[in-house]
DNA sequence: TATTGTTATACTCTATAACTATA
DNA sequence: TATAGTTATAGAGTATAACAATA
C-alpha cells in the first residue's frame, strides 16, 4: 500500500527529490537554497529589490536581509540606480557568478542523471509534459 | 528564449509550483511547511523522536523544537514510551488530525487540479513516470 | 500619494555541541 | 559504550509594521 501513491503524492515526492538535490548541491557550493534562488534570479542582469521581491515571492524586507547576507559574503553587489535615486541595482560579483555557475551545472547534472535513467521516449514525453505544466511558472532557474 | 527550458529547469519550476501550493495551503491551514511535513510523518501512528529525525532528515535537536512548537499549539502529544524510559512517543491530537486531514485534502485537490488540465493519456503517462522516478523517495505524504 | 528600500522586531527552522538518563 | 532525547546557542529565513527618501 506504499505503492499506492496517488498522483498528487507522486508530485510531492518528486518535489522532495528535487529539493534534496538543491540542498545537497547547495551545501557543496556553500549556498543555502534561498541564496541559490536569489543568485539565479539575478544571474547576468542587474535587478532592483522590488523586482527580486516579486520574482522570489518574498517581502521586500526579506529580500533586504537575503541580499545583505549575500553581499557580506561577497556574492552580490548593490549599486545606485542612476535613473532613480530611491532604487538599487543588485548584480553578481565574480565570486557570485562562479558560485552560480557551479551550482547550476551541478544541479542540472544531477537532475539529468535522474531523467537519464528513463527510457528515451518516456523521458521525452515526461519532459514535454513538465514544460507544459510549468509554462506559467516564473523562470527562476533560467538556462 | 524563455521557452528554451531545459529538462532540469522544468523539474525545478515544477518543484516551485508544488512548493507554492504547499505554502499556500499551509497558510490556509495555519501550518508551516515543516509542521505539515511532521504531521504527515506522524499521521495515525505514534512515533519516536529518533524515527521522526530519520524520516524528516533533520537533527534530533531540530525535531525537538519542531515538536515543542507543535505541542504548544495543541497539534501533537508527547507520551512516555512504556518499554523504554528514555524514549518518547509522539502522536497527533484530535486538532492535529483535523489540521492534517484538511491540509492533505487541499494539497491533493490543488495538485489534481493542475494534473486535470492535461489530456487524459498524457496525464496518465506523466503520473506513471513520476511514480517510477520517485520509487525510491521516502513517502512523507502517504495516501 | 505611491513607490523604493531599510530598520526594528519577532518567530520559525535548522545545526552543532554539550548534556542527562537509560539501555 | 551506545542510544534517546533535551538544552544552549547561533545563524538563516521570513513576515509585519513603521519609517525615510524620492517619484
Amino acid at each position: 500500500m506504499d505503492d499506492e501513491v496517488g498522483a498528487a503524492g507522486g508530485l510531492i515526492r518528486l518535489t522532495f527529490l528535487v529539493q534534496g538535490v538543491y540542498a545537497e548541491v547547495g551545501r557543496d557550493c556553500d549556498l543555502t537554497a534561498a541564496q541559490a534562488q536569489m543568485l539565479c534570479s539575478v544571474a547576468d542582469r542587474s535587478v532592483g529589490m522590488a523586482e527580486l521581491s516579486a520574482v522570489l515571492g518574498l517581502e521586500k524586507s526579506s529580500v533586504t536581509g537575503l541580499v545583505d547576507r549575500a553581499e557580506q559574503r561577497g556574492l552580490v553587489l548593490r549599486e545606485q540606480d542612476p535613473s532613480d535615486r530611491r532604487a538599487v541595482r543588485v548584480s553578481l560579483t565574480p565570486a557570485g557568478r562562479r558560485a552560480l555557475t557551479k551550482f547550476r551545472a551541478e544541479v542540472t547534472a544531477r537532475l539529468d542523471e535522474v531523467l537519464d535513467a528513463l527510457p528515451a521516449t518516456e523521458r521525452e514525453r515526461f519532459t514535454r509534459t513538465v514544460r507544459r505544466i510549468v509554462a506559467d511558472v516564473p523562470a527562476v532557474f533560467a538556462d
